[in-house]
RNA sequence: GCGGAUGUGGCGGAACUGGUAGACGCGCUGGAUUUAGGUUCCAGUGCCGAAAGGCGUGGGGGUUCGAGUCCCUUCAUCCGCACCA
C-alpha cells in the first residue's frame, strides 16, 4: 500500500502553532490538579543552543508531557542565566553593548529551542539580567543582610589576575580561574559574603532527606562541608619564648589520641602568633613570604616540599609540664582550617612522619596493630594510620584509639588554662562562607552604599532596583563601574551626605539559586508570591548536569533556607529529585596530516572488516579517533539545527534518548540518526495504513487468539512504558515501544482479512502507540492522532489506562532445567498449583531422558518462574 | 592518598526482589521487492562445533538446586575531592 512519507518539516511547525494557540502548556497557578514541577537547568545565552542542551531539555518534556497526560497540573518552565562575563568579553572584542549581545542571544536560542516542539510554558519566561528580576534579587539581598546572613568582611580572596575578579572557592579549579583558566593569586579584599556556613549542620543532616537525588551527588556536598569531630587544644606557651602577649596556641585535632605521639607544632604562614615571630626573625618572615609565592596548583601541592621553619617558641605538653615541644610554620598547614594550627604526631600521619624525618624530630609510636608487642613495635618510614591499641601513652596504653580520645578530652575539659578549659570538643566544618562580590560590569548590583559618616548603609527598598547603567566603556580591564563618571555617586540614604554605592556586581550564582521560585510566580513585584513558591516547590524532577553537584546545588539549597527565614516560601529543601544527565559525545576525526575533522568532512565506509573514515575533501583515509564530549578544539559538534532541517525535532529527541541510559554518555552517530528517523516513517506506515483500513472500526472487547494477542501486547507495552517513564527510564521505554511495533507490524498488514475482534484490537492497540510515542516524538503522535480520527489532540489527552487483566498471561511458559541446565520450555495454565507443573515437568520427554529412568532427587517449582530437576 | 562508580556479543545496551543471559537498537550476512538506490519487506547474527553438544557477563575462588545479580579476592577503566590536622 502506498503512503506518502511523513514530512516532520511540515507537520512539526503545523503541531507546535495549535499547541501555542490552545495554550496547552502555560500552567495556572489556581488549578486544582496536583501540581507537578519540572525543571531543567537553565541555559547561559551563549549565542547557540548545543546538542547536549537538547538532549537535557528533552528528556524534561518527556516527563512534563507524561505527567501532564497523567493529569497533573504541570510547570515546565524556562528562561536564561543571562549574567556573567563573555558578555563582557564579548563587550570588549566586538564593541557590542552586554546587554545586546545576551539579548541577541537569547533570541537566537529561543527560537532554535522552539523548534524542539518542547511543552514549555514560555509566558514565564525571564533572563535574569531582566530589571525585573534582578530587582527582587537586591529585595532578597538586603532581607537576608536584615536577617543577618549576609556579612561583610575582609579576607584572604582568590583573584583571577585575568577577568580580574574575585573567585569563590568552588570556582577554582586545580589553583586556576574556572573561566579563565589563569593561575588564581591571594588577596586580601573587603567583600560580601552570605553566611551559608550558619546552615553548616542543616544543609548536611537534610541529605538523608532526599532519597531522591543521586548517591554520588549526596556524597560530594557532604565532603564539601566536611563535617568533623574533634578537640581544641590549648596548649601553653613557654614564656621564655613566646612573642610579647601570646600566653597559647589553639590546635584543632581529630585525633587527640595520639597526643602522646605529639613531638612538634606546625602553624600556617598567616597564622598571628607566626606573624609575631617573624617582625623579630627576618630569616622567618623571608621563609613565611616563600610559602606565599608557593603555587597552590594540585600539581604544585603534590610536588611541593613539605617544609619547615622553627620559630624558637616552645609549647609545653598539656599532660606533662617537663615536656617541650617545638613550633614550626609550615607550608602545609592552611589559615583557613581548624585553628591554623595542628600538632604533628609522626607515626599516625605519613605528613608529619616525613616532616620529623626530615628535621630529626623524635617518632614515638602510639597505636600499634593488635598482636604486636610494644616492646619491638617501630616506625620508621611508614606511619600506621589505622586502628589498633594505644602504646607508650601512659595512662591510655591498652585503650582503643576511640576510648583515649574520651579519656583525653574528659581529662583536658577539667583542666583551666587563664580562665578557660584546656580543651574541649569542637565539630568543625570545611564549607566556608560564600564571597558574592565580584568586580564586573554584568551583574546584579549590590544595593549598598558606602558613607563617610554612616559606614555602610543599605539602598532603601524604596529606592530599588539600583539599575546597572548603560553607558559604559569595556576600553580597559576591570571594573567598568568603578571608572563609570557619575553612577557610583550618590547620596547617603541616612545622612543624605555625599556617598559612593558599592561597585560591586553579585556573583551569577546567585542569580541561579532562586530562578526556580521565581517561576512560580514571575509577575509578582516581590520576590515571590510566597503561597505560590510553597505550593509548587520544591522542583518534583531537577534534570541537570553533574558539573553543578556542588555549587549550584548546595547554594541553592543555601537559598530556600534565607528564604523562609526571610519569609518569602515556606519550604525545606528546592528539588525532591534529581537526575543528572549524562553528555552527548562523538567521534573524533583526524585527517591524514593530523588536523581535526568535522563530521560533515568525513565519510564513514562499514563493511565486515569494519569502519573506516575518508575525508570527502581529498579522499584520502582518515584516522577514527576516540569519543569526546563535543568541543570546538576536536571540531566534533554536531549542530541541533543539522539535524532538525534533515530529520526533524522528533527523529533528534527519540534518537537521543534511546540506546543509552540517560544517565551514561550517548554517542551520536549517523547511522543511529538515520535508525531513529527510519522508525519514525515506519510508525507513520504502519499507523496511517490502520487507519485507512479500519476506518472508524468501533472498539470491541478484545477476543481470544491473536486478537488477545495483540491486545496484551499493547497493554503491557503500556504499563511498561508508563513505568519506566517515572523511572527515567527512557531507553528502556523506548525498546518497550519498539517491541509493541514489531508485534503490530505483522497483523496489521494483514488487517484487510481479519476478523472484527482483530480489527479492534488493533485499532485500539495504535491508538495505544500514539499515546506512547506522544512523550517522545510528540509531532508525529498528533499526526497519528488525527490520522485515527481523534478528536482532541494528544497533547490534551488523558494517558490511557491499561487493564490489568491483559497484562498477564493465562498460559505461561516456564524453563525447565535439569541440574541448573534449561533443557526445555513447559507450557502450562498460570494458575497450575505446584504438584502440577512437577508432574507436567517430569512428563517431558528431554526430562525422562536426562534422568534415564532414575527419580530425582529433588524438584525445585518457582511459581511462575522455573522449574530445576535434580538429579 | 580519600571517596564514588563502571566492566555483559562487532557496538550502544536489556535482564524487577538470585530463576530462560544478550530484550531493543546499530552494524553485519543472505534473500525478495523496486527503474535505481542510502527505500521497504523476510530470514539469520554471543563464541567453538558438521552435529550432538560444550563454553560464555574483566580474572580467580566461594555460597546455592540455580549466580551477571550474593560473599571473598584480584585486575582494568572512568569520575569527583585532595597538604582538611
Amino acid at each position: 500500500m502506498a503512503t506518502e512519507r511523513y514530512n516532520p518539516r511540515a507537520a512539526e511547525p503545523r503541531w507546535q502553532k495549535a499547541w501555542d494557540s490552545a495554550k496547552l502548556f502555560e500552567a495556572r497557578n489556581d488549578d486544582p490538579r496536583p501540581k507537578y514541577y519540572v525543571l531543567e537547568m537553565f541555559p547561559y545565552p551563549s549565542g547557540r543552543i548545543h546538542i547536549g542542551h537538547t538532549r537535557n531539555y528533552t528528556m524534561g518534556d518527556v516527563v512534563a508531557r507524561y505527567k501532564r497526560a497523567k493529569g497533573f497540573n504541570v510547570l515546565h518552565p524556562m528562561g536564561w542565566d543571562a549574567f556573567g562575563m563573555p558578555a563582557e568579553n564579548a563587550a570588549m572584542q566586538n564593541k557590542v553593548h552586554p546587554r545586546d549581545w545576551t539579548y541577541g542571544n537569547i533570541a537566537a536560542m529561543r527560537a532554535q529551542l522552539k523548534v524542539m516542539g518542547l511543552s514549555i510554558d514560555w509566558s514565564r519566561e525571564f533572563a535574569t539580567c531582566d530589571v525585573d528580576y534582578y530587582h527582587r534579587q537586591q529585595m532578597l539581598f538586603l532581607d537576608f543582610a536584615e536577617k543577618g546572613l549576609v556579612t561583610r568582611k575582609t579576607s584572604k580572596v582568590n583573584w583571577d589576575p585575568e577577568d580580574m575578579t574575585v573567585l569563590a572557592n568552588e570556582q577554582v579549579i586545580d589553583g586556576r580561574g574556572w573561566r579563565s583558566g589563569a593561575l588564581v593569586e591571594q588577596r586580601e579584599l573587603t567583600q560580601w559574603f552570605f553566611r551559608i556556613t550558619d546552615f553548616s549542620q542543616d544543609l548536611l543532616d537534610a541529605l538523608d532527606r532526599l532519597p531522591e537525588w543521586p548517591e554520588k551527588v549526596r556524597i560530594m556536598q557532604q565532603n564539601w562541608i566536611g563535617r568533623s569531630e574533634g578537640l581544641l587544644i590549648r596548649w601553653p606557651l613557654e614564656q621564655s619564648t613566646a612573642p610579647a602577649g601570646e600566653s597559647e596556641l589553639e590546635v584543632y585535632t581529630t585525633r587527640p589520641d595520639t597526643i602522646f605521639g605529639a613531638s612538634f607544632m606546625a602553624i600556617a604562614g598567616d597564622h598571628p602568633l607566626a606573624r609575631k615571630a617573624a617582625a623579630e626573625n627576618p630569616a622567618l618572615a623571608a621563609f613565611i613570604d616563600g610559602i606565599r609565592r608557593q603555587g597552590t596548583s594540585a600539581a604544585a601541592l603534590e610536588t611541593a616540599e613539605k617544609k619547615g621553619f622553627d620559630t624558637g617558641i616552645r609549647v609545653v605538653h598539656p599532660f606533662d609540664p617537663h615536656w617541650a615541644l617545638p613550633v614550626y610554620v609550615a607550608n602545609f598547614v592552611l589559615m583557613e582550617y581548624g585553628t591554623g594550627a595542628i600538632f604533628g604526631c609522626p607515626s599516625g600521619d605519613q605528613r608529619d612522619l616525613d616532616f620529623a624525618n626530615k628535621y630529626g624530630l623524635p617518632v614515638i609510636p602510639v597505636v600499634m596493630p593488635e598482636g604486636e608487642d610494644p616492646a619491638t613495635f617501630q616506625i620508621t618510614e611508614e606511619a600506621y594510620v589505622d586502628d589498633g591499641v594505644m602504646i607508650n601513652s601512659r595512662f591510655l596504653d591498652g585503650m582503643q584509639p576511640k576510648q583515649a580520645f574520651e579519656e583525653v578530652a574528659r581529662r583536658l575539659s577539667v583542666v583551666a588554662v587563664g580562665n578557660r578549659p584546656m580543651a574541649e570538643r569542637k565539630v568543625n566544618f570545611r564549607l566556608r562562607d560564600w564571597g558574592v562580590s565580584r568586580q564586573r560590569y554584568w551583574g546584579c548590583p549590590i544595593p549598598m552604599v558606602h558613607c563617610d559618616a554612616c559606614g555602610v548603609v543599605p539602598v532603601p527598598k524604596a529606592d530599588l532596583p539600583v539599575k546597572l547603567p548603560d553607558d559604559i566603556d569595556f576600553d580597559r580591564p576591570g571594573n567598568p563601574l568603578d571608572r563609570h563618571p557619575t553612577w557610583r555617586h550618590v547620596a547617603c540614604p541616612k545622612c543624605g551626605k555625599p556617598a559612593r554605592r558599592e561597585t560591586d556586581t553579585m556573583d551569577t550564582f546567585v542569580d541561579s539559586s532562586w530562578y526556580f521560585a521565581r517561576f512560580t510566580a514571575p509577575w509578582e513585584d516581590r520576590p515571590t508570591d510566597p503561597a505560590a513558591a510553597s505550593d509548587w516547590l520544591p522542583v518534583d524532577q531537577y534534570i541537570g548536569g553533574i558539573e553543578h553537584a556542588i555549587l549550584h546545588l548546595l547554594y541553592s539549597r543555601f537559598f530556600v533556607r534565607g528564604m523562609r527565614a526571610t519569609g518569602h516560601l515556606d519550604l525545606d529543601e528546592p528539588f525532591r529529585g534529581l537526575f543528572t544527565q549524562g553528555m552527548v559525545v562523538h567521534e573524533t576525526y583526524r585527517s591524514a596530516d593530523g588536523h581535526w575533522l568535522q563530521p560533515t568532512e568525513v565519510r564513514i565506509e562499514t563493511d565486515g572488516a569494519g569502519r573506516r573514515a575518508v575525508e570527502i575533501a581529498t579522499g584520502r583515509p582518515a584516522e577514527i579517533g576516540t569519543l569526546e564530549k563535543m568541543s570546538k578544539s576536536k571540531r566534533n559538534t554536531v549542530s541541533p539545527e543539522e539535524i532538525t532541517d534533515g530529520y526533524g525535532a522528533d527523529t533528534a529527541r527519540w534518537f537521543m534518548l534511546s540506546d543509552s541510559p540517560p544517565e551514561r554518555d550517548v554517542e551520536w552517530t549517523d547511522e543511529g540518526a538515520a535508525g531513529a528517523h527510519r522508525f519514525l516513517q515506519r510508525v507513520w506506515r504502519l499507523v496511517s495504513g490502520a487507519a485507512r483500513a479500519l476506518g472508524e472500526t468501533v472498539p470491541q472487547p478484545a477476543a481470544s487468539g491473536g486478537a488477545g494477542a495483540v491486545s496484551r501486547a499493547a497493554h503491557k507495552a503500556l504499563k511498561a512504558v508508563g513505568e519506566d517513564i517515572e523511572k527515567l527510564a527512557f531507553n528502556r521505554a523506548i525498546a518497550r515501544i519498539y517491541e509493541l511495533t514489531n508485534v503490530l507490524t505483522g497483523p496489521i498488514g494483514d488487517i484487510e482479512d481479519a476478523d472484527p475482534a482483530m480489527k479492534a484490537a488493533c485499532r485500539e492497540a495504535v491508538s495505544i502507540l500514539t499515546h506512547l510515542l506522544a512523550p517522545f516524538m510528540p509531532h508525529l503522535a498528533e499526526e497519528c492522532h488525527a490520522t485515527l480520527g481523534g478528536r482532541r489532540m494528544v497533547a490534551e489527552s488523558p494517558w490511557p489506562q491499561y487493564d490489568p487483566a491483559l497484562v498477564v498471561d493465562t498460559q505461561i511458559t516456564l524453563p525447565v532445567q535439569v541440574n541448573g541446565k534449561k533443557r526445555g520450555d513447559l507450557t502450562i495454565a498460570r494458575d497450575a498449583d505446584q504438584g502440577e507443573v512437577e508432574r507436567a515437568a517430569l512428563d517431558l520427554d528431554f526430562v525422562q531422558k536426562a534422568l534415564e529412568g532414575r527419580k530425582p532427587r529433588k524438584v525445585i517449582v518457582v511459581p511462575q518462574r522455573i522449574v530445576n530437576v535434580v538429579a
